[in-house]
DNA sequence: AACCAGGCACTTA
DNA sequence: TAAGTGCATGGT
């Protein structure tokens, strides 16, 4: 049965980890179920709370899987109760945001897939990234199985009926040409993914998966020598999928942030960087996303 | 209907 | 080093 209950787990909420902006393809069904695809692998997950902890009934998902891919997928393995309250004690709007956001977990994501996903997220809003990176999965990933085939037929279930495909690899995408990307209407951003898929495919993607393991200045100065990414896009990688937590990713929220809840000058990138390195320490990486779900939810609101 | 989006590459001063 | 500009496309 490939079908995992991890009960009694604290500081994990779906919704706040899944709609925090880290990743593109978690998607909420209509019962507050989230499905999703990652390593090749589709998985459904609900959750059912009591209290402050929470049962997760993990489906389509084996034994080996949760260990060698979900357990760290999850991040499992950091104590988030310890890691909030030391952000919450620095000052009252992280509390607050914290408060907000507290079932947010980092989720350690695939270095290439991740890399691509913020790639194509430049100058764009989290509902078109998403097509985007769907259609270039549906045109050139592999399809691979449903979640629902693994879900007991007696009872009801709200997954979708459709088709689920992996991320595309590097060697894959390496091969098009731009005209073959036209229907994924990636717009300016097609040339960097080609030239990027070119570089990184090159070595066979050694280097990039071998990022984990490298320190934090040796993996931006690669990230930033590849086409289409910037400092932005680098500190999104290094955070949501080479657990370089001290990377701190600056966008028109944090700015936001900065400007309206801690007085500084939006523009002046050093400036933020300086501050949010003294304020936040150097798990501020988690900061930042405390921060990004608490100002983008309130904005949501007007 | 404008405005702008999880920015970056490229040019100019 | 700093400051400006074009970019494809679609959400709001």
């Amino acid at each position: 049965m490939k079908h995992i209950i991890l009960e009694g787990v604290r500081d994990f909420d779906l919704q706040h980890t899944f709609e925090c902006g880290q990743c593109f393809r978690w998607n909420r069904e209509t019962d507050g179920s989230y499905t999703g695809i990652a390593f090749g692998k589709t998985i459904h997950i609900r959750q059912q709370r009591t209290g402050d902890t929470a049962t997760l009934q993990l489906y389509n998902v084996s034994d080996d899987d949760y260990l060698q891919i979900w357990h760290d997928y999850f991040d499992f393995n950091r104590d988030y109760g310890k890691l909030k309250q030391d952000l919450a004690s620095q000052d009252t709007i992280l509390q607050d945001a914290v408060s907000f956001g507290h079932g947010i977990r980092i989720l350690n994501q695939d270095p290439w897939e991740t890399l691509v996903s913020f790639l194509l997220s430049q100058n764009s809003n989290i509902p078109r990234i998403k097509q985007c990176i769907e259609s270039l999965c549906s045109q050139f990933g592999e399809p691979i199985g449903s979640p629902k085939d693994s879900i007991n037929q007696n009872c009801e279930s709200s997954v979708q009926e459709k088709m689920y495909y992996s991320f595309p690899t590097a060697e894959r995408l390496a091969g098009l040409t731009l005209e073959e990307l036209d229907g994924c209407r990636l717009g300016y951003r097609a040339k960097y993914l080609l030239e990027t898929a070119r570089a990184v495919a090159a070595d066979g993607g050694k280097v990039l998966s071998g990022l984990r393991g490298a320190d934090y200045c040796t993996s931006m100065d690669y990230l930033l020598s590849l086409s289409g990414v910037g400092p932005k896009v680098a500190s999104c990688i290094m955070l949501f999928s080479l657990k370089k937590y001290n990377s701190f990713p600056v966008d028109v929220w944090v700015r936001k942030v900065m400007k309206q809840l801690y007085g500084l000058d939006p523009e002046d990138a050093s400036a933020i960087d300086d501050f949010s390195s003294r304020q936040f320490g150097p798990e501020r990486g988690l900061a930042q996303q405390y921060l990004f779900y608490y100002i983008r939810e309130r904005e949501r609101q007007c």
